[in-house]
DNA sequence: CCGCTCATGTAACTGGTTACATGATTTA
DNA sequence: TAAATCATGTAACCAGTTACATGAGCGG
């Protein structure tokens, strides 16, 4: 009766979700791909490297939540991964609802901090740290409409869309903390 | 003449960076006071934990970014903290100029990556799901929008203010982001 | 005097990090 | 044939987490 967050043999951690939803997304597949899809995503949150990885889908497939089927070609050895069935409950139970209040509160943004503690700089400081970080988030926002674009193009899902854009939305968001500060710091 | 960032010496976490900010903005004051005030945060990255506060105080001692007095008064003990001039300038630098590239790239958002995986739930359990993050996204701008009316009343820094309306614009484009898909699934 | 807040810390654990290590297969 | 990629993993380390532990001072 207990809610599912509290029940700590149904709970992930942030990787092993992701690891099990690219899993789910992308069929059976191996333990490498998953890590270079995390490798390569837009929000480098995680290194993707083999030492986070791999002792992730061994604990997930030690609960029962993963199979593993030899795919072996020749003397390369590759282990393709499919959810068991009670893993795609997990992780169904993972995604909510309930959803995780830790996933609606309001999420880490580093770069807001470092704006937080910006006046420990002198003016020309202040001037050059924004001047910069608005240059990158620049070229983020037209990186990731090169994305969604790509996206449309390749009939990607609508949650998939919804993603991209998510990120579109966080970024210009971002720019404009940084435009509205510069902008006081002006007057 | 290599970048700060690539000088370990002078590498902070982002607990520490915090922590140091804090005790800069704040003035001399305790790791208690440093501990209440990441705990009361709008933004919960961390729990503000003694296990996590303490233990970075000391190392920052140790390195000699923090220096402490005795403030004890009879019995109890205190310690003020305060930064000394090479933590001041360490301080600085995890600030930025130069801008920590991870900082300016995409920050993460447990909501989002749910949100990529939410075609494994069947409609109803989707919709229920934009319903509740939705709600409470909602409810978050409110508080932030209330935070935003205090702080400005209370005549903070423009840098206090562009914090907290970062973190408004960020929870609004979440809305924007849990609207869209909720408007596609709906065509 | 009981419970709350101030104030400091430790201990066990966990899930990441970087770096290392090995070997097969493919491509330039 | 050399370099890149596919594919698997381990080892040492690190900075967080929760939970525990202690004790002073203060207000009802």
């Amino acid at each position: 009766m207990s809610p599912d967050h509290a029940r700590p043999s149904l709970r992930l951690s942030e990787l092993e979700g992701v690891v099990m939803g690219l899993i789910w997304a992308d069929g059976p597949c191996t333990a490498y791909s998953v890590r270079r899809t995390v490798q390569q995503s837009l929000s480098p949150q995680w290194s993707g490297s083999a030492g986070a990885v791999y002792p992730a889908v061994a604990r997930l497939e030690q609960r029962g939540l993963l199979q593993s089927t030899d795919q072996a070609t020749g003397k390369r050895r590759s282990r393709a991964l499919d959810l068991t069935p009670r893993g795609t409950r997990v992780l169904q139970a993972w995604v909510g609802p309930p959803v995780d209040p830790a996933a609606v509160g309001i999420p880490a943004d580093p770069l807001r901090v470092r704006l937080r503690f910006l006046e420990l700089l002198d003016p020309a400081g202040r001037q050059a740290f924004l001047r910069e970080s608005i240059d990158g988030v620049e070229a983020t926002v037209r990186q990731v409409l090169e994305e969604v674009r790509l996206l449309k193009r390749n009939g990607a899902s609508p949650f998939e869309i919804a993603m991209v854009r998510g990120v579109l939305h966080a970024t210009r968001a971002r720019l404009k903390m940084l435009r509205e500060l510069e902008a006081a710091l002006h007057e």
